[in-house]
DNA sequence: GCAAAAGTGTTTCCACTACACCCATGG
DNA sequence: CCATGGGTGTAGTGGAAACACTTTTGC
């Protein structure tokens, strides 16, 4: 997060209050978490998330979606709101309450580009984090455990893979995430019986070993199994 | 929520940023939402959540629980932070992001004492309530959706019941909550296996008819289930 | 053939469901 | 003895866990 700008050209910002975005992503199944160094303010020359001020004339969830779209050049990523971090203490020399929102994204997809207030940013294992400013590894850490829950009850792991993945490339977003290894045979059995997948009749391509089906999201399903509620665990 | 105050003897408020409470609570088997009524500012004379501002020198956590029991006089009840709303419109006349929390009470224990911003408080059947100020009514609405999924998860429902309880409340609670009919066997079994509840040895009285064994919650039981994840499903 | 991952089969067990049924108490 | 809720029993079903096994492919 920059310091707030004081600036009368930029648009007005809304005091005491600030977005923070958690960047989640798999990288060899392993999750990483995009951090931000940032090149001016109270935070400068140190690590982060990719945060920001929301302008009075924006909804929160856009300010997020538009600090985000800054600093990594994306805005159709899965971003959702966490909660609100409001110790006292948790910002220095000033109150400000600050918004968390995580994001669901693939690495490979996209070039960063670093810009705005963040000189660069990185992906980090997430059990390898440095010491982040602020309470931000505590919003880290918050959100990871927020995220093994609802990765249980919703389908939220497709947004870590591209369109069509094979059934292997699924169970790893889940072992990434919950921290756990899987049986593969019960793990099959069960994504394949939530009618969830799609079989795209298609073969993975250029694998030193028999390959295997891709599949892709079935969005319409899902949105039936959403009104009934339905159980994700493993 | 009250109108910002700018009474200068009051403790300096963030601007922009306030709270709302969402305090639940079953009567007869029905569940029941804390609604005030609003003496002065923009909301004078309609229902609304509980809500007010932040301090600039108090956690949110700290603010919604002042606001609590400035109205109901209560300060040990159950309270969480459910999330940020922060649309543009959301507040008329100026731009303002609330943070919402929910409470979960017991409506028997202790009586309401209005005051403040709030002339009157009344309990209101969540299936029954009148438009709200503001966004109130779609907080709510989201507050109780978030319930649902909360309560198969963990086992927040012992907070809407005395210490001691029969079976027969436990269910009402999940029931009240869930808007559906449980089996009473199957419930039972499927609670007392969970060895959440301790038996006190003890049987209800003055009811018309056999009476209950009394349970209560067992809080060593549930850290540890907590650690390991489990499933509250019914 | 070997390595590596894809994918199938099978057995065991436990949990959830849907009931039928009996028990205790007050009126 | 009836109404009301307390509480137990049980047959059937389906899913989850554990693990052995076969298949396909590149090298």
């Amino acid at each position: 997060m920059d310091k707030k700008s004081n600036d009368s050209s930029k648009p007005h910002m809304i005091e005491a209050l600030s977005v923070d975005n958690v960047v989640l992503g798999i990288e060899n199944g392993r999750l990483m978490v995009l951090t931000a160094k940032y090149n001016a303010g109270l935070a400068q020359g140190q690590w982060g998330l990719l945060g920001g001020w929301v302008s009075y004339d924006e909804p929160i969830d856009n300010a997020a979606k538009r600090i985000l779209k800054m600093i990594t050049g994306v805005d159709d990523m899965y971003l959702e709101q966490f909660r609100a971090f409001g110790d006292v203490q948790r910002y220095p020399a000033e109150r400000v309450v600050t918004i968390a929102y995580y994001a669901l994204v693939r690495p490979d997809l996209y070039k960063m580009m670093p810009g705005g207030t963040a000189s660069h940013v990185e992906w980090r294992d997430v059990h390898k984090l440095p010491t982040l400013i602020y309470d931000h590894s505590s919003i880290v850490k918050a959100v990871l455990s927020h995220l093994k829950n609802k990765i249980r009850h919703e389908p939220i792991g497709f947004n870590l893979l591209p369109e069509k993945f094979t059934l292997l490339q699924l169970q790893e977003v889940y072992e990434a995430i919950l921290d756990v290894k899987l049986d593969k045979p019960n793990f099959r059995r069960k994504i394949l019986k939530m009618n969830l997948l799609i079989d795209c009749e298609e073969k993975q391509k250029g694998v030193m070993h028999r390959a295997a089906s891709l599949y892709r999201f079935d969005m319409v399903v899902y949105q039936k199994l959403c009104e009934h509620g339905f159980n994700f665990e493993f």
